[in-house]
DNA sequence: ACCAGTTCCTAC
DNA sequence: TAAGGTAGGAACTGGT
């Protein structure tokens, strides 16, 4: 039976099928339906292929080597080899060049094919591309797809009905015919040929969510109870289950729920690191080594029939491996730990599932009760059973809550939409696959041969941005300028790519008295009339969708559809995330379609850029302040007499409001002044007040246009490594200055430090916080000597340190809190901070460290106004030269 | 007091 | 055997 579904795309995978009639390569898609059904399409027609071309500079593609035929035939000889066909003509470094397709029996034998063909003296092309994303890229297909096809197998009673499977014996018939390994646990499953998939709007998919908690014994590495609980996106609805007894009986519960429940994405806070780690040990433990059945029983999440050979995959299978990569690898499903996601988006200062949810939920009471002490797990499993099973469904349930609150799940989506990928490599996959899967789609369309990635090593570093030297001090009534998109409108207005660059090697040159792109570092690149670049095309095309996104949000807005207003933000923002990274990764040295003098040239031409808009407006008496890669602060002319602070009323807040005027007239005429072409200079912003103690990228400024604000960059109170007492603080110094009434200031920093020295701050303001990496042993200890030139020596890894000995938890690569007892000694003493604990366990911090950091800290820029960190530790004011 | 080296985290 | 970039400030260690 026919049907056609829209789906999103979770993940894919292939089989290699062998049928009488020889071999084929089907592809697997799992999917989540519009409708809510979860689904299985199996795609047959795609074999998998690379390309190949004779070496050397090629002027002339239809000039062949004599012996062309014998040298096609002995790689139609190749046992891996299924056919050799004529492919067309293809850009390269090298020219213009006939391309042959070399058919292969199946994508794992590609590696070692490319080897025989190299050492035959073949170029190769598009021989590394993953063969699942190749059918991305042939139909031009992104997450959303629409596919016809047969129906070989369906669950029915959807709607809460009993729910009826046909007979297994036929259906698995079928799915095996159609090169499918087994009855996918899933509702439907779909046989298709790869011609019936087509684009399908994207849409936001009902996903289900698997979010889950272990606790487990510390004494024996046991697990105790295990709770999860399941988000049906189509229905809105939770469920939490918990599991205890005996081990073998929670790792079965745990099982069972996920192919019951049949999760898209599967959740938790650290489970990469811990839970998934841990039930993947003792799934080893309880089954022994070679016994599959038992193991699928234990840990069989995948999303694949219970089957020898996919509990033997290395990846994509029954059982979730981690392998060498960051990411867990199940079949079928998308891991997403609500750690990483909640520490990337938020950047908390501390990592733990606490800190986390009062910092998204302070008014959820829940978090406050119920405080089990992890250090102590098997006393309080032994003691109160049910508040350790309370506090386990708790802690399965927050990590939804984390990702629904910090849209983690849609904007991977939004992501893989704009990307054209499947969900998983949105949201775990690495930038490079992001921009190959729309630029292969493009070199392919374009007849570009697709190189391979470059395998080097980093030798050398090219340029950066320009970071103009600051001024200390307040500086009144500043207009910042900001150059729009300016790596992406660099690489459009100078036609910069890899297919445009000017080689002399290259048979293509510019023709006689043609215009071309001459960058500052002499690297040249053709005019777009006369070959427009792959680069600069994609990055158009991503600057219209961004517009098309927000007309439609805007039309959203009018309509009042606030889903739709989510939906198109999420996508525009997409695009802009997409659009910022095709620099970085095209100035990397390893990416494929790239070569080393682009990133040099593109930045080389921004700090031209900005440079000669700095000197331009020194030249005319306008003072430069401050500028960073693509910003500028210039002061506007306005009369030193004006104050910048804003005065309450009457004729002042007349005068200061003509001020405002002003700078915002002087900030807009620069724009339209320095804007040039692609370069597109805009006015961003106008401060009252600009403040630095005179360090690049470090500085604070009162807003006015185009809203009342406050801006701060660099300072303490930006950084997840400072602490509380620190950056409440210099919070409120900021303000003061901006107020104009740094004697304020001053004052209340003295008494602060004061307070430091007599211990009166209150520890927790005091806590440090600091990533630690290591390695995770077998054996569970860490190893830090990968990762730190020598470990003990950094106080993070001396607190991880304390925290192990205690049985408190620690994982490699989070954060760990500690404070500093004794900072008289080197390297100083500290204890890690204990969550679970008043005081974080803490007897007694060294006061005169705190007044000492305070002073450096909040002293740098005292000393604007003349008062040094060791007048402020003092408490009184030395008079010395510079105060009269 | 000052140095180089290592590390973290941020601005763009 | 993994893979977006550089510029920059600051804290700390372990020396002199």
């Amino acid at each position: 039976m026919q049907t056609t579904i829209d789906c999103a795309v979770i993940t894919a995978r292939y089989q290699a099928v062998e049928r009488n009639d020889g071999e084929t390569t089907v592809l697997e898609l799992w999917c989540r339906c519009k409708d809510g059904r979860s689904a299985v399409i199996l795609i047959n027609g795609i074999n998998p292929w690379i390309e190949i071309a004779s070496p050397g500079i090629c002027e002339n593609p239809e000039e062949l080597p004599h012996d062309i035929l014998a040298k096609l035939q002995r790689v139609l000889d190749d046992s891996d080899v299924i056919s050799v066909d004529e492919e067309g003509i293809k850009w390269t470094d090298m020219g213009e060049k006939k391309h042959w397709r070399v058919g292969v029996r199946q994508p794992f034998v590609v590696r070692s094919l490319r080897d025989r063909l190299q050492k035959e003296g073949w170029v190769l092309s598009a021989s590394d591309i993953v063969y699942q994303h190749r059918f991305f890229h042939i139909r031009d297909l992104g997450t959303h797809v629409s596919i016809r096809g047969d129906i070989l197998f369906e669950k029915e009673g959807i709607d809460g009905k009993e729910c009826v499977i046909e007979d297994d014996f036929s259906a698995l018939t079928k799915i095996k015919t159609a090169g499918g390994s087994g009855i996918y646990p899933v509702d439907i499953i779909v046989s298709a040929n790869y011609d019936d998939c087509n684009q399908c709007e994207p849409f936001q998919a009902p996903w289900t969510v698997f979010s889950f908690d272990l606790e487990t014994s510390i004494l024996h590495d046991t697990v105790l109870c295990a709770a999860a609980t399941i988000e049906n996106w189509s229905t809105g609805e939770r469920t939490t289950y918990s599991f205890n007894g005996k081990e073998e009986d929670i790792l079965i519960g745990l099982t069972d729920l996920v192919r019951e429940n049949d999760p898209d994405i599967i959740t938790g806070y650290n489970i990469d690191n811990f839970d998934l780690t841990r039930l993947s040990e003792r799934c080893e433990v309880l089954s022994g080594k070679r016994r599959w059945r038992r193991q699928a029983e234990l840990f069989g999440w995948g999303r694949v029939d219970i089957l020898e050979n996919e509990s033997k995959r290395r990846r994509d299978g029954l059982l979730p491996k981690r392998g060498n990569t960051r990411a867990w690898s199940i079949a079928g499903r998308c891991v997403m730990d609500a750690w990483w996601q909640a520490r990337m988006t938020l950047r908390p200062k501390r990592e733990t599932l606490k800190f986390v949810s009062n910092l998204l939920f302070p008014d959820n009471i829940e978090l406050q009760k119920m405080d089990i002490d992890s250090s102590k797990m098997d006393e309080e499993w032994a003691t109160r059973p049910e508040e350790v099973l309370k506090y386990c469904e708790r802690d399965a349930e927050l990590p939804l809550s984390i990702l629904r609150s910090i849209q983690a799940v849609r904007r991977k989506e939004a992501i893989a939409a704009v990307a054209k990928t499947s969900l998983d490599v949105a949201a775990n996959g690495v930038t490079s696959q992001l921009l190959d899967s729309l630029a292969i789609r493009y070199a392919d369309a374009n007849d570009i041969a697709v190189p391979m990635t470059h395998n080097v090593r980093r030798t050398s570093h090219i340029e950066g941005g320009y970071v103009h030297d600051v001024e200390a001090g307040i500086h009144p009534w500043i207009t910042v300028l900001d150059f729009k998109s300016m790596y992406p409108s660099i690489m459009i207005g100078n036609n910069i790519c890899f297919t445009t660059r000017i080689d002399p090697i290259h048979p293509d040159q510019p023709l006689k008295d043609e215009t071309i792109h001459t960058s500052p570092t002499g690297v040249t690149f053709h005019n777009s009339q006369h070959r427009k670049g792959m680069v600069p095309a994609l990055l158009e095309h991503l600057m219209g969708l961004r517009d098309t996104h927000k007309e439609a949000m805007k039309e959203a807005r009018i309509q009042g559809d606030e889903a739709l207003v989510a939906f198109h933000d999420q996508m525009q923002y997409a695009v802009k995330i997409m659009m910022n990274s095709f620099y970085g990764v095209f100035a990397s040295v390893f990416y494929r379609f790239t070569h080393k003098d682009l990133g040099a040239s593109i930045t080389a031409w921004a700090r031209h850029n900005i440079k000669t808009i700095i000197q331009k407006l020194e030249d005319e008496g306008n003072h430069v302040v401050y500028s960073d890669t693509d910003s500028i602060f210039v002061c506007a002319p306005i009369s030193k007499e004006i104050s910048p602070t804003k005065p309450k009323k009457g004729k002042e807040l007349k005068t200061w409001n003509s001020a405002k005027k002003e700078l915002i007239r002087f900030g807009n005429e620069l724009a339209e002044r320095f804007s040039q072409d692609e370069a597109v200079l805009e006015f961003e912003k106008g401060l009252s007040v600009f403040f630095s103690h005179g360090a690049k990228k470090r500085y604070v400024g009162r807003i006015i246009y185009p809203e009342e604000d406050m801006i701060v960059r660099g300072y303490e109170t930006q950084r997840s490594d400072s602490f509380d007492a620190l950056t409440n603080n210099m919070q409120n110094m900021f303000e003061m200055i901006l107020e104009g009434r740094s004697e304020n200031a001053v004052k209340s920093v003295v008494d602060l430090i004061k307070a430091a020295k007599r211990n009166e701050i209150p520890i927790e303001q005091l806590i440090l916080s600091k990533t630690c990496k290591g390695v995770l042993l077998k054996n569970g200890e860490v190893d830090f000597s990968k990762h730190y030139a020598n470990p003990d020596s950094m106080a993070s890894v001396r607190a991880a340190k304390k925290r192990m000995e205690r049985n408190l938890p620690f994982t490699p690569g989070m954060k760990v809190g500690f404070i500093v007892t004794n900072g008289k000694v080197s390297p100083m003493e500290v204890e890690p901070w204990d969550e679970g604990q008043e005081n974080g366990g803490i007897a007694k911090y060294d006061g005169d460290f705190y007044a000492e950091r305070l002073a450096t800290a909040l002293g740098r820029i005292t000393e604007a106004f003349e008062w040094s960190s060791k007048e402020l530790l003092a408490g009184n004011r030395q008079a010395n030269l510079f105060s009269f």
